[in-house]
DNA sequence: GTGAAAGCGCTAACAA
DNA sequence: TTGTTAGCGCTTTCAC
């Protein structure tokens, strides 16, 4: 593989000299220009990164870390932050932890170690830990679809408060007055922010918050069902559950079916992010929107300005879901299901 | 940031000792080594892998090419070759080209300027072009679920002959005789094995290839519609569909909905690929399985392989595909449909 | 068992 | 406009 000696040799110049082509720096005339650029060419000469990182101390790489790429949701947010990555001339280095915390340490300290520009934090992790270490070690650091309040991170999410507020809002324009909610473990933030907006819409509504209707899973199809399972199994179950996401709610239109329970007629099911799998559900899910290609543009855009050294404070930025309707949602039944 | 430097000075030694604890190399004392190891401890130092990149020429880095991280295929597929390089002491940069062969040179340039030790490609492209100029380059290069039929490459990929073999004996064995199949690009290997595959199994039944009957589409839901209502509106229409991958039968299910058109009652309908959305189908989607761990295994082993230098010949590694039933099939209806 | 020094391929002053 | 040179932070002989 050809080095910039060999070009510089081959073109009769200095290396200073093709640098500076590389490069576009500095002042060259056109014709030396040309000159390099075609022995450049000739050789099939790639300028190697790595030595230039090593002076320039700017890898052009950022790392991402999420719970899971097979996720769909995530695989969307990577795609989006890699798009506007690219844009900016950047690579991604992806990182699935599976929200194991020995995982995410490992990855953080192997990101640190490739030096790159900065990190975005995708994973829905209980502790600050891993951001903090980061921010000690003022390495950029950028929260995506999560939220750290103690911290004073650059942050871009979707307003999940609001968001559960319309979910449930929409249940009770609807007549319904048992609404469930079914959350991922509640120490994420973005899952605790969905609960309280889902009982700031209750209690606009003058509804009671039932403890038992709210429940606990794992945020995968299984969680969805084994939740779905205890809740139509109260005695006085639910006409509509709110689901923290979608794969939760599809969990859901799985047992109804296989409990012969009639969605939307019996049971009203709402989704959370809006992934291609919501429009392809039966029936179609009805669910809360989130903006993934903003979130990814906004959030490289933030850690690019970070790293450039481009901003004073940090910046929260919040943007608003909305509320797709499709099939899984209809009016309360006269009566209570079963 | 803590260099090799500070470090050495800090415990009094060398930054050859030094270099010796972090790479558990030449024999050093063990009580030096617990010295210069709290050192690292207290400094938190973070070896410079871009450093040491330019020194030992490998970055512990490999690409991987795909059309799209948002197609949950392939993020699959990226979730499983990342979790195999991660094993084997590799970070994965990915990039989505959009089958777009712009992107694909630019991406292709920029993954050798950044000295990646290796490419996975596991986009469709037409041409063999980047693969020849990355062999040309001498950099390890391996397929993944595609293959190049002119080129010694390291390749990974299922059986998709067999597939789609597998995938119309089914049908056939359900008494279907006018059995239609829709696929992607022809130009892409996967594609057009699938439906040689096809072929065969009717041919072995006896049964006359109709070519009014295989369509070619774009390979996402709105492709696997189009197609769909085309072959609906033939005046003597099928009774089954074999669709080249999961995201097509899906979009064949949503046409026979909007058209009041029973499945499987009216038309049975197999996917391919085995994605998480096969499953969650309504009616669940009958399809042929790819062992996607499996997969992402191989060829993360095949490609350090090539990188250690450990390898002689190239190798093709094929994996069987399996049918998956679920309830998107069934015996043919007496009379045609419509 | 430890250290001195050359070199990896580039950038960025600074000179010329 | 072009070239010289000193790093960047490591690894790796080769002495000691």
């Amino acid at each position: 593989m050809a080095t910039i000696y060999d070009v510089a040799k081959e073109a009769g110049v200095s290396i200073a000299t093709v640098s500076k082509v590389i490069n576009e720096t500095g002042r060259i005339s056109d014709k030396t220009r040309q000159h390099v650029r075609s022995v450049m060419k000739r050789l099939d000469y790639q300028p190697s990164l790595v030595a230039s990182a090593l002076t320039k101390k700017r890898t052009n790489t950022i790392g991402l870390l999420l719970p899971d790429l097979g996720n769909l949701f995530f695989a969307e947010v990577a795609r989006s932050v890699e798009d506007r990555a690219h844009e900016k001339g950047y690579n991604v280095v992806i990182c699935s932890t599976d929200n194991d915390a020995d995982k995410e340490e490992k990855y953080l300290a192997w990101l640190r170690q490739k030096r790159v520009d900065g990190i975005i934090l995708a994973t829905g992790m209980q502790s600050d830990k891993s951001v903090k270490s980061l921010l000690d070690a003022r390495l950029p650091v950028a929260l995506i679809a999560r939220e750290s309040r103690r911290l004073s991170v650059d942050t871009v999410r979707v307003d999940d408060f609001r968001g559960g507020y319309l979910a449930a809002s929409h249940l009770v324009e609807l007549g319904h007055t048992r609404i469930a909610v079914i959350a991922e473990n509640l120490s994420v933030s973005s899952s605790r922010e969905r609960v309280e907006g889902y009982k700031k819409a209750l209690e606009e509504a003058g509804l009671a918050v039932d403890e038992a209707l709210i429940r606990i899973s794992s945020f995968d199809i299984e969680g969805g069902k084994e939740a779905a399972r205890q809740l139509l199994e109260l005695t006085e179950p639910p006409t509509a559950v709110f689901a923290c996401n979608d794969l939760l709610a599809i969990g859901i239109l799985q047992v109804c079916r296989a409990m012969g329970l009639a969605v939307p007629a019996r049971l009203s099911v709402v989704g959370f992010d809006n992934t291609l799998i919501a429009s392809l559900a039966e029936p179609p899910l009805t669910t809360i929107a989130q903006p993934i290609p903003e979130l990814g543009r906004e959030v490289v855009d933030l850690i690019t300005q970070e790293i450039h050294g481009e901003k004073q404070a940090k910046q929260r930025v919040v943007l608003d879901p909305r509320l797709i309707r499709r099939g899984s949602t209809a009016s309360a039944p006269e009566q209570a299901p079963r």
